[in-house]
RNA sequence: CGGGGUGUAGUAUAGAGGUAGUACGUCUGCUUUGGGAGCAGAUAGCCCGAGUUCGAUUCUCGGCACCCCGACCA
């Protein structure tokens, strides 16, 4: 892509009022804009963040043996009022039409997802089944917050699996377990995600959460290193030993829940009479777990944990390109054509670029944007890198570049697909 | 929802009861081109409502918005 024809710009100076890091870079670099607290809009740098964690997940979803559906957003309020949520559940946005008919905008989809599988499910033959979606929710938070971290609209992944006993839900909770480390790890942030041991709220006792250390967090976790496993705090006075193996010298650190899986067990398949008939032909009810993920936290997540000074550092596997190329402006056109040039080639090789073709920003402010905007490789064409015999190289994570000559330079992008 | 803070141009800010200023951005022209470059010119603004006052963007009250702390968070 042309930066040229990117709408949207870079900004020097975040906005006064957002101090978490992941609201200024994000806003500075034009990733996202902000419409009102906690409701954003991506841009197209940020959509393609946004676009590659969601791909991410579909194929760890995928190889999980989910299948992929789209449920709506607006919601009868009987489904609701069914399980009793209508009333109790006060971040619930419920909107009227002008007949008086009224609704709910999804926070969670239990409501819709229950009632959907009764019309589908009716045998232990049909068990059990995994069904996800990616979609928008909406969730009256009183105090949204820390940037893309905490919204009232944002994108999550929500699976839910239905079976015929407790014992396969916990498999299937441990296949989870495994896509989540595996969705974590490929957006960069594994090394920082620790599977942690959490209150259940108001149906299970615990539930299992991942959480991401970063002092961004709301959540304290205690770290056993040894089984890299984690208690939150909140049951801490319930389980202040390693639930592993027993250990006490735990470490604290501020973490975000970048995902989250519950046993929700018969919580909702009996409010809408979910049941299937076993081999004997008797009525059971159906046992069911649930796992999500909010894509735009895990975006900012990631920023929280993997950024410098100078801006955003992303991971190969969702950053928005694998290359910026800039080009410097010379009086020697030779420059902006073999800028031009690289450019077509990358391209053809399928290596996303992003090219700086613009003509009237200085050095300066090239470097400056390419650092905030953290694409992992830079490229760099210019008078003195063709005197020099080819190129520069850096990535975004060093300090120094050297120079390659273009035949060369395909060589330094692995194909990693 | 409780507490605190802040609302002045696209952004960041200064300011006074009486003509609103600076920087960046943007636009025009010229110069420049390896870390947000320079000169000249132009563009654009006091959150909303009520009150006090001859006069309010400034003071008072109310509202709204945003940020922070807390509570809440299937």
């Amino acid at each position: 892509m042309l930066q040229s024809k990117l709408f949207t710009k870079t900004r020097k100076e975040a906005p006064a009022d957002e101090v978490s890091k992941n609201a200024e870079f994000l806003i500075r670099a034009g990733f996202v804009d902000k419409l009102q607290a906690g409701v954003y809009t991506y841009l197209p740098l940020g959509l393609r963040v946004l676009k590659k964690i969601e791909n991410i997940i579909r194929e760890e979803m995928n190889r999980a043996e989910g299948v992929e559906i789209l449920m709506p957003s607006l919601h009868p309020k009987e489904n609701w009022e069914t399980t009793g949520r209508w009333e109790t559940m006060d971040d619930l946005y419920k909107v009227s039409d002008t007949s008086g008919r009224e609704n709910a905008l999804g926070p969670t989809h239990e409501e819709v997802v229950v009632p959907l599988a009764k019309k589908f499910v009716s045998s232990y033959r049909d068990l059990p089944v995994y069904i996800y979606q990616i979609q928008n929710k909406f969730r009256m938070e009183l105090r949204a917050k820390s940037g893309v971290l905490r919204g009232r609209e944002f994108i999550m992944k929500d699976l839910y699996s239905f079976h015929t006993n407790e014992e396969d839900l916990k498999k299937y909770y441990e296949v989870m377990k495994t896509a989540y480390e595996n969705v974590f790890k490929r957006a960069g942030i594994g090394i920082n995600t620790y599977l942690t041991f959490a209150s259940g709220g108001s149906f299970s006792k615990y539930s299992h959460e991942f959480q991401a250390v970063s002092e961004a967090g709301e959540d304290t976790i205690h770290i056993c290193d040894k089984c890299r496993i984690a208690v939150n705090e909140e049951i801490i006075s319930d389980q202040s030993t390693c639930p592993e193996c027993g250990a006490d010298d735990l470490r604290k650190e501020k973490a975000i829940e970048v995902g989250n899986i519950f046993e929700l067990k018969t919580k909702y398949s009996k409010p809408f009479n979910l049941t299937y008939k076993d081999e004997a032909g008797n009525d059971k009810d159906v046992i069911m777990g649930c796992y999500g993920i909010g894509l735009g936290r895990l975006m900012g997540t990631v920023v929280e944990i993997l950024s410098d000074e100078k801006g955003m550092v992303w991971p190969e596997e969702i950053a928005p390109f694998k290359v910026h190329l800039l080009e410097l402006s010379s009086d020697d056109i030779e420059v902006s054509k073999k800028a031009s040039e690289v450019y077509e080639m990358l391209n053809k090789a399928g290596v996303e670029t992003l090219h700086d073709d613009r003509t009237d920003k200085t050095a300066g402010e090239k470097f400056a944007d390419s650092d905030l905007i953290g694409i992992p490789y830079r490229v760099l064409v210019s008078d003195k890198s063709l005197k020099a015999g080819g190129v520069e190289i850096k990535k975004r994570t060093e300090k120094d570049s050297r120079i390659v000559s273009i035949d060369e330079l395909m060589t330094e992008f692995p194909q990693n697909k």
